[in-house]
DNA sequence: AAAAATACATAAATAACTTATGTATTTGAT
DNA sequence: ATCAAATACATAAGTTATTTATGTATTTTT
């Protein structure tokens, strides 16, 4: 995420969001999806990814199951019916910030 | 900001560009402006809006002047040359962020 | 054979915020 | 006239999402 403060915030509607679109993921095919869809400028930290797993978990709005590829484990996670409602509510905020962004930073009128 | 986390890292940013147009505010009056124009929806707290007028003061972003209106004090901030450079970058990143928001939370294409 | 990538994890430190508290003046409502 | 709300500044303590650092182990690439 480098320098970027804004992102800050954002990790746990993309985990939620990519889930609900895609199915099943583990966590290092997460981090790998965002930087290749955000070419290269979303660089989730293992820091960062592995403990909001787990608590997205605590809260009901994922399920894991893990799995074993040769030796190496994989934990699947997928989205719970209560993480889809909370998706729902995710991107209305989304959509809200973004366009209360455009507000901001691109003022065509002023309103003071 | 309620309890909406998107705005993390979103504050300086919005007040450099708010300073960048409209030339000598003070915060309170910030405060406000950012209110009306997100409809309500970003309420900078004053926890968090004077520590960062002073912190990019100290980065000589901004400067200071102390003007007093009857018997009440208004600090008036303005934004420095260094400030004008800093706003060009933000708005970059900025970009930057919606774009890969919206690519990352409307897929489209499925690049996996 | 060694380095890089894959795949998980946690702990300490940092930074941006919220909440709480403080002071004081001015405006608006009853 | 009085009291509440709004205006206007400030700081300190607590919370939380993150970074940085570290650890273990397997698989792939050079």
């Amino acid at each position: 995420m480098g320098t970027n403060q804004l992102y800050k915030g954002s990790l746990s509607t993309i985990i939620l969001k990519l889930l609900g679109e895609k199915g099943r993921m583990y966590g290092y095919q997460i981090t790998q999806e965002v930087k290749a869809i955000s070419s290269g400028e979303y660089v989730i930290t293992e820091g960062a990814l592995y403990p909001m797993l787990h608590k997205l978990e605590a809260q009901g709005l994922l399920t894991v199951e893990i799995e074993m590829t040769g030796n190496r484990m994989r934990k699947y996670y997928s989205i719970t019916n209560n993480g889809k409602k909370e998706v729902v509510d995710r991107m209305t905020e989304m959509e809200s910030f973004i366009r209360n962004m455009q507000s901001l930073l691109n003022p065509k009128i002023d309103l003071a």
